[in-house]
RNA sequence: GGGCCCGUGGCGCAGAAUGGAUAGCGCACCGGCCUUCUAAGUCGGGGGUCGUGGGUUCAAGUCCCACCGGGCCCGCCA
């Protein structure tokens, strides 16, 4: 186990024995109040009318401390905190010692126990490529999947692919019946190509109403899975899937397993549901307004949605509506149907991994269903409809907290950037991104634009480098800022999208995690001696102190992040730990030192890398030995 | 009309499920630090009534209420 948490415990110990009944500790946030801190005192006080301070003393005097391993010595400060000194160079051991051996999987956790959890994310309609607010949620999940594997759960990855809808109608009308090739211009992305052509059409359909009801005629085609618009489509949506992935994997993101709309219809996961919930009552058609003829699902015992009447879920022609086919797809995630579908090789991830899609014609099966909960990374938009999803499997019996919406603000663009499309925004600050009406900057274009400014930095620090080292590093670079820059912001907040301001590189930033990894491994490069973390010099530098414990704070921070899904502190986590390996790397020499300290000082350095390491893993971003 | 979210120095953000000790950081601006482990770094300076008003508490950026400002959702679209 680790050295912190161990203090932590020694800590409650003194506590407990001194009568406090659940002791309140955490981590001092100031060198100045010790390591660990309590302000059980004040509680005390309250219960009992005496004074804080007074309280406070009385407990510390209670405490044996002559047989404590890690806790050096007690104070009580302020109007009543009681501060917790630890026994710096034994802590400093323990923890060094575990960092330095665990390397990258150093930090890890249990918590999950080897539980099964499904993760969806990315799901882009697979007719357009990826915008910076698909990246958005691209980064988020895959950056969830990574954290859950380093707390000790079983993650698959899902990704859903909307193949039958409207927008892949509007595709098809363009290569079908408006003249457009099949084949874009040279040096044009298939998937960017088919983005534009989309926004192209569309706006000639908003102005024609004959085309209007071609799209109509080729969306009626569609359920059809055997004409041969349906054919088409799948050409169609798979070759712009295999682009969008292309785009996925260089941002670090990797799949289990693609799941097409269309086959939940064709796999028959609806109809299931559909049954269930008509025998509860919770389904009925209307007999007359606007919805007549159209079942729908009943919310009007729904604690927030009652008021805004029942949903649809098949139409009057018959046809299942979006909310409907999720209603199944979420009941087979959370394994409360018999059937299931089958799968076909689709890919193989960058680490090798396969990728499968679900196919009709499928050999495969595979048990990606009857998740232990399932995370859908969807932006919040969507809560409505999530939640209507959620509620339904409630009534079917299942536990509504098994089915997680983690929902995301969107990505808007500045006012600079719409500049850049020429849109004129007016008073507002920003604009929405929209696919359809050509209002979007993608994934590639600025992955490459970040990239290409990384390669000007290193091409100047490193005249020697051959292009494909430049080229190595600035796309880990790029990748990097672009991660970090999207993990960072609370997924609440919407990010205005500034391209100067994302494909920064300086201050806080990717590169400065990367830039910190870089130097240490300089260091070690450069080090004649072994490093060796068991002989501690007897007084440990501030510096050096600051630096342990952040490096110890590690598997607290992957508990704690996991709890609350929280990307964002394994962000945060990596922006404090490369700040005070920095102030460390400034202040305490490493290879100039006495050898005693000099050979510390190196494992301190080893560690600071696997925690580094470790931590970046669990947020996608790349690192480079050298920069 | 009903519901959800956001509001911290000029700009962009962090303040960690459970309220705690002088509110942190980046950008921008001004001024230092490269014959010493990469200056993509670092140190110092100016700049904040944490939207407003109440409340709870020994203690509120953090909890409660109201209001103001901004965003989103309430389709036989997905």
């Amino acid at each position: 186990m680790a050295g912190l948490r161990k203090l932590l415990e020694e800590v409650g110990r003194l506590l407990t024995y001194a009568g406090v009944g659940q002791p309140k500790v955490s981590l001092a946030k100031d060198a100045r109040f010790g390591d660990v801190t309590s302000s059980d005192a004040f509680d005390l006080a309250k219960k009992t009318g005496k004074k804080p301070i007074e309280v406070a003393k009385e407990l510390v005097e209670r405490m044996d401390l002559s047989r404590t391993v890690y806790v050096e010595r007690v104070e009580v400060a302020g109007a009543g905190y009681i501060n917790f000194h630890a026994r710096w160079p034994r802590l400093a051991v323990d923890i060094l010692t575990e960092a330095c051996e665990k390397g990258r999987s150093y930090g890890e956790t249990s918590m999950g126990g080897g539980q099964y959890v499904l993760v969806e994310h990315t799901s882009v309609n697979p007719n357009k490529a990826l915008h910076i607010g698909h990246a958005r949620n691209v980064c988020l999940g895959d950056s969830l999947a990574r954290l859950l594997k380093k707390n000790g759960y079983r993650v698959a990855v899902a990704n859903y692919i909307d193949d039958s809808g409207v927008q892949m109608a509007e595709l098809l009308l363009a290569f079908k019946h408006l003249g457009y090739s099949m084949e874009p211009p040279s040096g044009e992305k298939f998937d960017e190509y088919c983005g534009r052509v989309y926004t192209e059409v569309s706006k000639r359909i908003e102005a024609d109403p004959q085309l209007e009801n071609m799209r109509r005629q080729l969306a009626a085609q569609l359920e059809d899975p055997y004409s041969e618009t349906s054919q088409l489509n799948r050409l169609v949506v798979e070759r712009v899937l295999m682009e969008q992935l292309r785009t996925c994997w260089r941002l670090g993101a990797r799949y289990d397993v693609l799941n097409k709309e269309s086959d939940i219809l064709f796999f028959d996961l609806w109809s299931e549901v559909f049954k269930r919930l008509r025998e509860m009552g919770l389904l009925y058609v209307a007999e007359d307004g606007p919805k007549k003829g159209c079942w729908l699902f009943d919310l009007s015992s729904h604690p927030k949605l009652s008021k805004e009447g029942d949903e649809v879920v098949v139409k009057s022609d018959g046809s299942t509506t979006y909310v409907a086919r999720d209603f199944g797809y979420a009941a087979w995630k959370l394994g409360l149907l018999d059937k299931d579908f089958r799968y076909k090789l689709l890919a193989k991830n960058p680490d090798g991994s396969p990728v499968y899609i679900t196919d009709r014609g499928g050999a495969e099966t595979h048990k990606y269903g009857n998740a232990s909960f399932t995370i859908n990374v969807v932006d919040v938009r969507q809560k409505r409809p999530q939640e209507i999803v959620r509620y339904a499997l409630e009534k079917l019996g299942a536990d509504p907290s098994r089915y997680i919406h983690y929902a995301y603000e969107v990505v808007s663009l500045s006012k600079a950037d719409a500049e850049k499309l020429n849109l004129n925004i007016g008073e507002r600050g920003f604009v929405h991104m929209s696919g359809r009406g050509g209002i979007y900057v993608n994934v590639d274009p600025l992955l490459n634009y970040v990239k290409q400014k990384a390669a000007e930095g290193a091409r100047q620090r490193h005249p020697d480098w051959s292009d494909n080292r430049v080229s190595d590093v600035a796309e880990k670079i790029a990748v990097a800022a672009i991660r970090y820059f999207l993990i960072r912001a609370d997924p609440d907040k919407m990010i205005v999208f500034d391209s100067e301001e994302a494909s920064d590189i300086e201050g806080d930033t990717g590169p400065y995690i990367q830039y910190a990894y870089a130097r240490a491994t300089r260091i070690l490069e450069k080090a004649d001696s072994q490093p060796n973390p068991h002989n501690p010099p007897p007084t440990l530098d501030t510096k050096e102190i600051s630096l342990i414990k952040e490096i110890g704070i590690l598997p607290l921070v992957y508990e704690e992040a996991a709890r609350n899904l929280s990307v964002k502190r394994i962000a945060t986590y990596l922006r404090e730990l490369a700040f005070i390996f920095n102030d460390f790397y400034e202040n305490c020499p490493v290879l100039s030192a006495e050898e005693n300290v000099k050979v510390f000082r190196l494992a301190l350095v080893e560690a600071f890398r696997s925690a580094v390491s470790s931590a970046a893993e669990a947020a996608g971003i790349p690192l480079v030995e050298e920069m």
